[in-house]
RNA sequence: GGGAGCAUAGCUCAGCCGGUUCAGAGCAUCUGCCUUACAAGCAGAGGGUCACAGGUUCGAAUCCUGUUGCUCCCA
């Protein structure tokens, strides 16, 4: 054969085999009388760019999914991407920007014009991305959140729960983005922790000459829309203060004083000023003593014509400005540094406003219900379990959803108005028209502004995915529904995933998915999330590019288990480029042996095939049961030592004829055999170079693919078989110790003595493999001491190797007296337990044998030390 | 302020119903080796009062209580 390089190159291999796969369309599922498994991808942003979180993310689904489809399944992994109205529409505001166009110029239909266009252009991206990283997505059902038939059923679902009375339209208190111009939901707002001032201010009492009230806030632009102050009930402080007005200061609006107990009369001064419009306690106040709502505020964040002074001018710059004012009055009675949360947009990371609004909102408490208990009997498993707290907690406080966005890149509200204020839902302007008196002609029907909130179309993604909206009967959501596995981030139980499970009972009675797989967050090595404004994120794409999918898919796994951050070091990869090379080189090493069909097999071969069958079934039942518990990261770490340690290390050694020397054809078939099984074990982890070497080892057939192929099925394997093993295992570990120790060469053949003590017995399965691997001459079993030798004892079994040279008598000594004392003192242990009554009267019986044979095992080993040490003396 | 989780080797973690799978894994470190698959490798070695303090028990990393420190979620 030709010259293999000792380096595995991915680059040559990886964009190979993913045009192979999808030219023959092995990705692609169609319904049929197999399993379905079947995996809905979280859609990314339609024109986000691949970071490390998806590419941690989908891994795990391609794992999932090439194991399914290896189980004999038939898999379907459904990739797509999501409209996210906010994130896009900001994104296209801004590049109209750079073109000198503002929004606010153009007509609805323009703007979707040019998000439409920006959307093709810059639109899936990402997909292509995920295909470098061998995602096996069913790509010929891409779908997209606004596609035709995916829009027609969240306008469908609007429809039919504000039929069913879930949808409401209210006056409330929202999370407004000032410069997105847009309620966002509570979700989206970051609490961030800000260094601010305390302003402590003092309002008249009305008709009073010097009787004042001083008010602690944060917020003194606020001032101008105070309609109470608020007290404590009990505050003997503020008891005068009943029945009178208070003015606002630079306004002199008379405002009443309320009592209540919301008041924290520790906080500030203990006299709270309300301003109903601009924050929800205040609001809620409001409500509560029938306050006026001064809305002081545009929408834009600059003050409104209600605020009476300062209008047009933003609401920070009047926090300056208005507390210069109330200074210069004599309001200020002292300002205090102070620190607070401040709510911020995700999206724009503009300070978030508390502002009455008009919107849309679905009712959550009857949908919560049964999709908490769902989660609670563990019908929906959640991996790790500890989520189901999270879930619970929230699930049992959950508030009515808030569902319209001020935006236009969406699903349209299908809310259509009347001049006399009303208003109708229905699919079309046509549809609406039929619902309404006749006094009004068609054109008179305004449709509402807004549209729909992402979420309110990504709830439905796994059945809209499959058109199981418009369409419940079809195949492929009768076969594909529910899903199985979920994969995705903690930090959307509530938006994404809660209600994923609410709109699965609503619309299909049934849940959408079994496995809910939370993955961690990527994180820097000194653990901060990964961020494009701290640039501590590296290029995924270079990643690939420069160590392989293989590489960079193991080195984000092994050091991921569910639920948990990852924190990302280089390193990872290299572990992965190094796994990669060592699987490579075991090719490299099989490949190269000449095959003698003619030659016998040889015992140690035999021996070796028997051990390694054993090893290979207990390694993959428990490899398969790691998968069973969703232990991804366990499972590859297994599989990686499977390879490594027992593969390469321990048996490709023990079989590996000696130099230029033939193996027997027997043995080889065998050794080619289970590295087939072992690269299709690493498949799912490692697509692309099992692929490569599965076609390097074998003659394949044209449509023959690796990822087409079964999983082997792990056999009973007898647990004896690996004990004796790993007793040999020890014996040639010592002998390796002691050539180090003693300087002596691999090349240099050895001799060794073998002395059984205390009636243990012989047994020689494996003298002709420690022969082989220690390169030992002679290997003889002795009834007395042999003089001039190295020694060491295992258990109570006495080894020499004979030494050409002298031996160091004092360093033997040192080494045989600290083992003494070792065991002695274990010894010692052992005794005090076994002397202890109750131990011995209260502990089950195979602890207490177990006890027991420690002290004989201990005892004969002390005895042999014993001996060999009055021997050097 | 309310809720949840975590604390085990230098790092990342595993250790279920308390007891030989109980102190483990990988990486990193150190020491030898260019041994004819692989120096991106091989062979060895060292590293932990299991956060702290009590309690339950014959026996605690594991169960209970408290303390401290960190993280996340919600307000």
């Amino acid at each position: 054969m030709t010259e293999i390089n000792s380096k595995y190159d991915p680059s040559n291999v990886e964009d190979k085999w993913y045009a192979w796969w999808m030219e023959k369309g092995f990705f692609h599922s169609e319904p049929d009388n197999r399993e379905p498994y079947c995996i809905v991808i979280p859609p990314p942003n339609v024109t986000g760019v691949l970071h490390m979180g998806h590419m941690l993310n989908n891994s795990i689904q391609d794992i999932f999914v090439r194991r399914a489809r290896m189980l004999g399944k038939n898999a379907c992994w459904v990739p797509g991407t999501d409209h996210a109205s906010i994130a896009t529409e900001a994104k296209v505001v801004t590049k109209l920007k750079e073109q000198g166009i503002d929004k606010s110029a153009l007509t609805r239909e323009e703007f979707l014009g040019h998000a439409w266009e920006w959307k093709t252009k810059h639109g899936g991206i990402i997909l292509d991305q995920l295909k470098k990283l061998g995602a096996s997505c069913d790509w010929e059902r891409t779908c997209f959140t606004m596609d035709d038939s995916l829009y027609e059923s969240v306008i469908d679902v609007f429809i039919d729960l504000y039929k069913k009375g879930l949808i409401y339209r209210g006056v409330r208190m929202v999370n407004w983005d000032p410069k997105a111009l847009t309620a966002v939901s509570d979700e989206e707002v970051i609490y961030k922790e800000v260094n601010s001032k305390l302003y402590y201010v003092r309002y008249k009492v009305e008709g009073e000459t010097e009787e004042w009230i001083t008010i602690a806030t944060t917020r003194p632009e606020t001032i101008l829309g105070d309609t109470a102050i608020c007290v404590h009930p009990e505050d003997e402080r503020y008891q005068s203060l009943r029945g009178k007005k208070i003015l606002v200061p630079l306004l002199n609006r008379a405002i009443p004083v309320i009592f209540d107990e919301y008041v924290d009369r520790e906080f500030g001064t203990g006299a709270l000023k309300v301003t109903p419009a601009h924050d929800i306690n205040d609001y809620n106040l409001g409500l509560k003593h029938k306050l006026e709502v001064i809305d002081t505020f545009n929408p834009n964040g600059t003050m409104s014509e209600a605020a009476q002074l300062f209008i047009g001018e933003d609401r920070f710059v009047v926090r300056r400005k208005i507390s210069e004012e109330l200074k210069n009055c004599g309001h200020i009675v002292k300002i205090e540094e102070y620190t607070n949360k401040i709510g911020y947009s995700e999206r724009t990371d503009e300070v978030i406003e508390p502002r009455i609004s008009v919107q849309w909102f679905m009712k959550m408490k009857d949908m919560a219900k049964p999709a908490l208990d769902l989660v609670e009997n563990d019908t929906i498993l959640f991996h790790p379990a500890k989520y189901k707290n999270m879930y619970r907690h929230w699930m049992a406080n959950v508030t009515d959803w808030c569902i319209s966005r001020q935006l236009w890149w969406g699903q349209r509200i299908p809310a259509y108005y009347l001049p006399d204020g009303e208003f109708v839902v229905a699919k079309s302007k046509e549809e609406a028209f039929k619902q309404v008196s006749s006094k009004f002609s068609i054109d008179d029907l305004k449709q509402d502004e807004d549209v729909l909130d992402t979420w309110f179309s990504s709830w439905l993604w796994p059945i809209s995915v499959f058109d199981g909206i418009r369409n419940p009967g079809n195949r492929d959501i009768n076969y594909y529904y529910p899903t199985n596995d979920l994969i995705t981030a903690p930090e959307i139980i509530f938006f994404w995933v809660a209600r994923m499970i609410m709109a699965g009972m609503e619309y299909r009675k049934e849940i959408p998915f079994r496995n809910v797989y939370f993955t961690g967050i990527v994180r820097d090595k000194l653990g901060r999330k990964m961020s494009k404004s701290l640039g501590n994120s590296p290029e995924p794409l270079d990643l690939i590019s420069k160590n392989g999918a293989d590489a960079v898919r193991v080195g984000m796994l092994l050091c991921s288990p569910a639920g948990n951050d990852l924190l990302y070091d280089d390193a990872l990869i290299e572990q992965g480029r190094n796994f990669c090379n060592k699987i490579w080189n075991a090719m490299r090493l099989i490949k190269g042996w000449p095959v003698d069909p003619n030659l016998a097999q040889s015992e140690v071969n035999k021996v070796s095939l028997t051990w390694f069958d054993t090893a290979f079934n207990a390694a993959l039942s428990n490899i398969y049961s790691l998968y069973d518990d969703y232990r991804l990261s366990e499972a590859l770490m297994a599989t990686y030592k499977l390879v490594w340690d027992d593969f390469c290390s321990w048996f490709l050694e023990m079989v590996k004829p000696a130099y230029q020397q033939p193996i027997d054809n027997y043995t080889y078939n065998l050794v080619i055999g289970y590295f087939e099984k072992i690269l299709q074990v690493l498949h799912p982890f490692m697509p692309f170079i099992t692929e490569e070497i599965w076609h390097i080892i074998g003659e394949r057939k044209e449509e023959e693919s690796i990822m087409l192929t079964r999983q082997p099925e792990p056999t009973v394997f007898n647990q004896k078989i690996i004990e004796k093993f790993s007793y040999a295992c020890d014996v040639i570990m010592a002998i390796r110790n002691a050539r180090k120790e003693k300087n002596i060469p691999q090349k240099e053949s050895i001799k060794l003595f073998i002395r059984k003590n205390n009636n243990e017995t012989t047994d020689r399965t494996y003298d002709e493999l420690i022969m082989k691997l220690c390169n030992i001459s002679e290997l003889g079993y002795v009834e007395k001491k042999v003089d001039g030798c190295l020694s060491f004892v295992i258990g109570s079994t006495e080894f020499f190797i004979p030494l050409t040279e002298i031996l160091d008598v004092a360093e033997e000594l040192k080494k045989l007296e600290e083992e003494l004392a070792y065991t002695t003192g274990f010894l010692g242990k052992v005794l005090q337990k076994l002397s202890n009554e109750s131990f011995v009267k209260n502990a089950p019986a195979n602890v207490v044998d177990s006890e027991r044979k420690k002290l004989n095992d201990a005892e004969a080993r002390i005895r042999v030390l014993g001996e060999q040490i009055s021997r050097l003396l």
